[in-house]
DNA sequence: CGTCTTTGACCTGCGC
DNA sequence: GCGCAGGTCAAAGACG
């Protein structure tokens, strides 16, 4: 409105007239322009700027064309569908909110669902338990437990064979978790949970029910809730696990890292720091802080032969749902750790002493060499320097990607064997260095080959989830005759968790692709093809760097995990892997993994 | 002001 | 029983 009577003098002279302090109200006035509203507030500065005008520079008045209403009007209306168009925004940002809200509250309501469902199942076994408890002998359990394998990290084989000797000294609440587990379903720990499909048909009705339940229930999930809920409601006796410092196990994941630490994708918050002897570097403590009742401890320390070598150990078990690359990491860890509880399972059993020579089972598999070795005696069983490994008690592997053959060892692993080398691998070329720097990991040689080819051997189906070391690598053997070996090869090989140890690990290396964290995360699906994995030999681990949702990968995780292996099939297993982000990333958020401010 | 880190003290297990 | 070492606690300070 202003604007119709002014002219370049009259703004000259408005400008001078309206004072300093009405700076602000001459702007909302020229903003109320075409508005057609709030003009009511200027209304007082109009008469008088107006009159003024009118008598001072009448004259001029007469010069504003109609043209210059018409532009004037044109740009009131412009301003108008501008103002339309916010309107419009917002509108479109308020049905997405509540499209989100509705979505949430979903969620919400499954994980409500499951809740209920499980605290249901809970009750059942707790009445079940009680029922059994006057009538059911002992026995029939404890041989049913045998054939189940607790891959709980933290749940050591001591834990188990504890319990199989006297089975009815545990308490209620052990019982309990004895009888969820033997529900079908494997705790591999940090959060990862294996079902296991009968072997064979099973005696036991409730097994399959129980299995065929969580089919169910995981089909429709976009995240394993049963397990996750499962490990809530266990929470209370799953600490008895997690408690015993002489049960715990732990794994350690040795990476050349130039950064302070590495970024796994959990919320870590340090809770003390220590000078550990024979290291100059400090170990400092940390606690998983993305749940608040979370059990799970890492301890960084830097190798005091190398300082570029960063060793986490971490140890417990998850009890809260992890962010892909917090799964990808747990992941690794807990499957390493079943191989680890597999390994203490076989030794719990023999009850035979261990041998007074430190001995090491090395297993080479495309460049990740496994190394079994027995420290139970003072050897420390990798890091000289390094107290790491000098508790006893603590079954510990150790995942190490420095190395030009990255490898893992599992300390104080303990079969009594002659050292004994197992290679898998027909392509030493892939047994590439694998560097941390910068905050991102590479794997092999820069530029990094997407298209590496990777052999797990074959015939995943011959060996369901049995510990293949209590199978093939009997304790009572001093040395491994060439068919054992064998034998031990083609378990190993065919063991899923393995597979799924080495998966993970691959997962985790290769989905960085030696790309930075947001590069990878930047990546589509139509990538994927690149970062696809072949196998040469059957099973196919599709290894994708990038996916949409952490709903795609829960299915897919799910559906791996509660792959029941066929008995007699032919069929090759496909099974993938995804990760939409690099779990080794460096962040600048304080909430995200030590170190990294 | 809340959260996190730092750091000395304390606890515990183990070997001698 | 004592000393050592690892692990944890908790008060104080730093930081955003």
């Amino acid at each position: 409105m202003r604007k119709l009577v002014s002219g370049g003098e009259i703004n000259e002279e408005n400008k001078a007239q309206t004072s300093s302090k009405d700076k602000g109200c001459e702007e909302d006035a020229v903003l109320q322009v075409g508005n057609g509203k709030g003009d009511h507030g200027h209304d007082s500065l109009k008469p008088s700027f107006d009159q003024k005008n009118l008598s001072k520079q009448g004259p001029i008045l007469t010069k504003i064309s109609s043209a210059e209403i018409t532009d004037s009007m044109a740009s009131s209306s412009a301003k108008k569908e501008q103002d339309d168009h916010q309107l419009e925004l917002a509108k479109v940002e308020i049905r997405e909110v509540i499209a989100e809200n509705q979505r949430l509250r979903m969620c919400l309501d499954r994980i409500l669902k499951d809740y209920r469902t499980l605290q249901m199942q809970y009750q059942d076994v707790v009445e079940q338990e009680a029922a059994k408890k006057s009538t059911s002998p002992v026995q029939d359990t404890e041989e049913e437990s045998a054939e189940l394998i607790s891959l709980s990290l933290g749940m050591s084989s001591s834990d188990h064979f504890a319990k199989k000797d006297g089975f009815s000294k545990m308490s209620k609440k052990e019982k309990i978790d004895e009888k969820l587990k033997k529900q079908g379903i494997l705790d591999l720990g940090l959060d990862c949970k294996f079902k296991v499909p009968p072997v064979e048909p099973s005696p036991v009705g409730s097994q399959e029910t129980s299995v065929e339940e969580i089919k169910e229930e995981t089909a429709g999930e976009n995240f394993p809730p049963h397990s996750l809920l499962k490990n809530i409601v266990r929470n209370g006796d799953g600490e008895l696990s997690q408690q015993n410092p002489a049960k715990r196990a732990k794994v350690s994941v040795r990476v050349r890292c130039d950064t302070p630490t590495m970024n796994d994708g959990c919320q870590w918050r340090k809770y003390g720091q220590k000078i550990a002897k024979g290291n100059p570097c400090p170990r400092a403590y940390y606690r998983c802080t993305v749940a608040p009742s979370c059990p799970v401890r890492k301890q960084l320390q830097r190798c005091a032969d190398d300082m570029s070598i960063l060793i986490t150990t971490y140890e417990g078990t998850h009890n809260h749902p992890l962010s892909v690359s917090a799964t990808a990491m747990a992941f690794t860890t807990s499957a390493a750790a079943s191989m680890l509880m597999s390994g203490s399972s076989t030794s719990g059993s023999s009850g035979e002493t261990s041998s007074s020579t430190p001995t090491t089972n090395s297993v080479n598999l495309n460049g990740f060499n496994f190394h079994l070795s027995d420290n139970s005696r003072s050897n420390p069983f990798y890091l000289p320097n390094s107290s790491l490994s000098s508790s006893p008690s603590y079954p510990t592997i150790t995942l190490d990607l420095t190395s030009n053959t990255a490898s893992a060892r599992l300390g104080n692993f303990p079969p009594r064997y002659s050292t004994t080398n197992l290679n898998f691998s027909s392509l030493e070329s892939n047994a590439l260095p694998i560097y941390w720097s910068n905050g991102v990991l590479s794997y092999g040689n820069p530029p990094y080959n997407k298209n590496q080819t990777v052999s797990f051997g074959s015939h995943p189906q011959e060996t369901l989830y049995q510990s293949y070391l209590q199978k093939n690598l009997n304790p009572t053997q001093q040395s491994l005759p060439p068919d054992a070996i064998a034998a031990a090869t083609k378990a190993i090989t065919s063991d899923p968790i393995f597979q799924s140890a080495l998966a993970a690990a691959l997962t985790s290396i290769i989905g960085s692709g030696g790309a930075t964290p947001s590069t990878a995360e930047k990546q589509t699906v139509g990538d994927k093809s690149s970062q696809n994995i072949k196998s040469s030999t059957e099973p196919n681990f599709h290894i994708l760097s990038s996916f949409p949702s952490t709903s795609n990968v829960n299915k897919c995780a799910s559906s791996f995990m509660n792959k029941s292996p066929p008995a007699s099939s032919s069929q090759p297993a496909g099974l993938t892997f995804l990760s939409n982000s690099f779990p080794f990333s460096t962040s600048k958020s304080k909430s995200n993994s030590p170190g990294d401010k």
